[in-house]
DNA sequence: CTGTATGCAAACATTTTGCATAAGC
DNA sequence: GCTTATGCAAAATGTTTGCATACAG
């Protein structure tokens, strides 16, 4: 039952390569910079290893307009993200008024049960210029 | 330029059978009970016209966890949603509080022309029965 | 009549899967 | 050596586009 995750040259790399960067990249993203790099690393294990690390909790997903996922190395627990909306740029921001908030609006409203999204976009200071 | 809309008979149908319902519904499912009802539209038309629709603020969209995008007549003027993780069903609500809150938090770290996203999710009355 | 709307089929982009091979433990 | 991981190619999915035809104004 237990996952037994082997270490592996490929994964290694992604793990890497993610904790290099602090913008959110789409899984081809990090596919092409593991080739610029050297590494030679197949799409499929890619996205295989960013759906482990996802459940793992050592990343986080965010869904894109455009219907593509983006993925980031982030500490663990909960939190939320001010992302720039030009660079992919990341801040991670606690959000304990809208946590009590959206409990309370679901419970007014006879949900159980609850979870929420909250995220805000923006252009970080170096992009707006 | 003006983008000189026609009144289609498929357009009006999509509409409809929008304005009868209060859950978010995929672009296929609207085409599927479209057709269950004996209308024949196409799967492109109904594309085309939630895309002007949304673009026109008649609907919302919504970015479902397995990238489809997700429909709903909804109330002109900026809401959020709070969505029934089972059935679809959903509660417009305001959330005064979290936008001030995000404004502040965007400014804080030097974020400019802010927006946000915010959803709760969670089990209706109906559906944690 | 002129130009927008429709619908089919084909194109697209992202992600997933089947299966044989390679490699960790 | 048993089992998990990899990688390619092919499939699956959701959505968009090219183009000829139909129809609203």
């Amino acid at each position: 039952m237990s996952t037994a995750r082997r270490r592996t040259r490929q994964r290694a790399a992604v793990e890497d390569l993610l904790t290099g960067i602090d913008e959110f990249r789409t899984a081809q993203q990090i596919h092409a910079l593991l080739q610029a790099s050297g590494e030679r690393v197949g799409l499929t294990t890619v996205y295989r290893s960013l759906a482990l690390m996802a459940q793992a909790g050592q990343v986080d997903v965010l869904l894109a307009e455009d219907g593509e996922a983006r993925y980031r190395a982030c500490s663990s627990g909960h939190h939320h993200h001010l992302v720039c909306r030009e660079c992919g740029s990341t801040v991670e921001v606690t959000a304990t008024p809208v946590e009590r908030w959206a409990r309370t609006i679901a419970e007014q409203n006879g949900f159980t049960d609850v979870s929420h999204t909250v995220e805000i976009q923006g252009l970080c200071e170096a992009c707006s210029m």
